[in-house]
RNA sequence: GCGGGCGUAACUCAAUGGUAGAGUAUCAGUUUUCCAAACUGAAUGUUGAGGGUUCGAAUCCCUUCGCCCGCUCCA
């Protein structure tokens, strides 16, 4: 695949290539549009994959919308109230606005490496001499009605004498580097422009005019904050609850890498947990620990998953005054020995509401009939006040392809020297029946058998039969594919009514009951 | 976006500018039956794509696409 130094022996770490050559040869991930040369950032799930990915996504819908935390009680000691949405990838323009998307996103931006703002390319002006010969002096960036303008302005005519003002855009980049941006004391700190159109532009209707631009969502997040009011006015819950939403988003990377990781086009699991400000640290802690324990409980234990607390210097806009912005991080093969970003927890504040409020002049306020001073009936006065959000938002292809890395597991002394160590709930394959001969009536015990499991467990995933070729390579066809059990039907099974279960870890066999088989696999599926 | 590396069958890799091949995997059959056994047979390629040089290109040149690595970027 590539001349890229491979891994020093016993490092512990997985080659990233073996991973994906088998993702490819069992049917987990293929790239999108292969026959076509493929297309940059674009993956596609192959059956195991999808099935996969499936497990993960119902999963997260089981444990956090329909059981949330498993039926755990919230800080406030009452069971966790979450509710289902599912919004539109496409919306309406102004929600991208309101939400700081759009704006500085459209255009080509310029960074000024010593403040770390960003200015539109074509808003920055700079004083340069009236005479307009060359000068090895410094000259002076500004945006026009801002602060900057008549401070620069000061600055430059002390250093230049009488100066004019032209456009950021006519000056060539290498002479950059006497220019001093708007808010920063030295000069050359100003990268050069960049385009930022991570969002993916269409049209909505037939004609496509400038007039019919709209945006693919870049997070299924604001879709929640959209409809709040709506969920709000038209189902009864109270504040705290949470807003759960799963779906695809798109963001134009400048540079898509490592797999599935960094894609273009990928799917969220994001829950938006509205709260009052009071009790946001609360929450949040909370959602930290509940977050962690989930990925821990599909396979994701040991120390190849880790929690880190943002520093304060990279917290986003919205989240400075905030409880906190941490990172769920998982070990890739490919960020070893670092870390890459699975799923981040955030205290937003009520940022994305009122921002709404703002721009479509909704309210987005609660109506809290439990707050508020005591009346003489022992009822509350009730108070308006705009929630606290508490998001835990996940990458769902970004889990899948931890949990593959998770699962891959080499081992030399083994007929499969690869396989997947899935946890049973999320295999795409549940288990496997095999009749040892094909003969001698065993296929047909082994196919009741089959048809029995799948009447049962088939709604989770795939229930295997094959009676061609031999035991071992049957095995280990199930071991790359993560298949955590195989059932065979041996000799004694048509007189003793036992069959042998083999455990993909181990590779060990245990006999039980055929009778038993049933309720067997019922029990490690957690069902 | 910049720099470097690499693209041959599903996978791992061969093939001096001169008939594109092997092993594995897949499929069918025989035999065997508890860990990728053996035998027989089948199918599989616009050599990433598009141009050029040449009597002749997987091989040399150009363009482009994709993947990997390092920068950059990642509100």
């Amino acid at each position: 695949m590539s001349e890229a130094p491979s891994q020093p022996p016993n490092s512990g770490v997985k080659s990233m290539d073996a991973i994906m050559a088998l993702c490819k040869r069992r049917g987990f991930i293929y790239q999108a549009s292969e026959i076509y040369g493929g297309i940059n950032g674009f993956w596609d799930y192959g059956p195991l994959g999808a099935q996969m990915k499936k497990n993960l996504r119902d999963a997260w819908w089981e444990d956090i919308i329909m059981l949330p935390c498993g039926g755990a009680k919230g800080p406030d000691g009452e069971p966790v109230s979450i509710v289902p949405l599912e919004t539109c990838i496409i919306q309406h323009p102004k929600v991208w606005e309101a939400s700081g998307h759009l704006s500085g996103f459209s255009d080509p931006m310029v960074d000024c490496r010593e403040t770390k703002a960003r200015y539109r390319y074509d808003h920055v002006q700079v004083f340069v001499p009236a005479g307009g010969a060359p000068t090895e002096k410094p000259s002076f960036a500004y945006i026009s009605d801002t602060p900057s303008e008549a401070k620069q302005r000061k600055k430059a005519e002390k250093t230049l004498g009488a100066v004019k003002s032209v456009l950021l855009m006519e000056i060539p980049t290498d002479q950059w580097s006497r220019i001093v941006a708007p808010d920063a004391e030295k000069v050359g700190t100003l990268t050069e422009p960049k385009q930022f159109n991570l969002m993916f532009k269409t049209y909505v209707g037939a004609t496509a005019s400038e007039d019919d631009v709209a945006y693919l969502r870049p997070e299924t997040a604001q879709g929640i904050f959209v409809q709040f009011k709506n969920v709000v006015d038209t189902t009864r819950v109270k504040v705290p609850f949470g807003i759960g939403n799963i779906g695809k988003s798109f963001r134009n990377e400048v540079t898509p890498r490592n797999f599935t990781f960094r894609s273009r086009e990928f799917e969220q699991m994001e829950l938006e947990f509205f709260c009052h400000a009071d009790q946001a640290r609360e929450w949040y802690a909370f959602w930290k620990k509940q977050r962690m324990e989930w990925w821990r409980s599909l396979g994701l234990a040991g120390d190849n998953l880790r929690l880190r607390d943002h520093q304060t210097d990279e917290l986003a806009h919205y989240a400075k005054a905030g409880a906190g912005v941490c990172d769920i991080e998982y070990r890739f093969p490919f960020t070893a020995p670092g870390f890459g970003e699975l799923e981040g927890v955030a205290h937003r504040g009520n940022f994305d509401l009122t921002q709404h409020e703002k721009h479509s002049r909704i309210k987005m306020q609660f109506h809290d009939k439990d707050r508020g001073e005591l009346l003489p009936n022992g009822q509350r006065k009730g108070e308006w006040y705009t929630p606290d959000c508490i998001e835990p938002a996940a990458g769902l292809d970004r889990g899948v392809l931890a949990l593959i890395c998770e699962a891959y597991t080499v081992d030399p002394a083994r007929p499969s020297p690869e396989f997947m160590k899935f946890h049973p709930r999320i295999a795409p394959i549940k288990a496997a029946v095999y009749p040892l001969r094909n003969k001698d009536g065993l296929p047909e015990i082994a196919e009741k058998l089959h048809a029995d499991l799948q009447k049962k467990y088939g709604r989770l995933g795939a229930i295997e039969y094959e009676a061609k070729q031999n035991i071992g390579k049957r095995y280990a066809r199930m071991d790359e594919a993560g298949c955590p059990f195989c059932f065979t039907i041996d000799a004694d099974t048509p007189t003793a009514g036992t069959v042998t279960v083999r455990d993909r870890d181990t590779g060990n066999q245990e006999r039980i009951g055929i009778d038993k088989v049933v309720a067997f696999l019922g029990e490690k599926l957690g069902v």
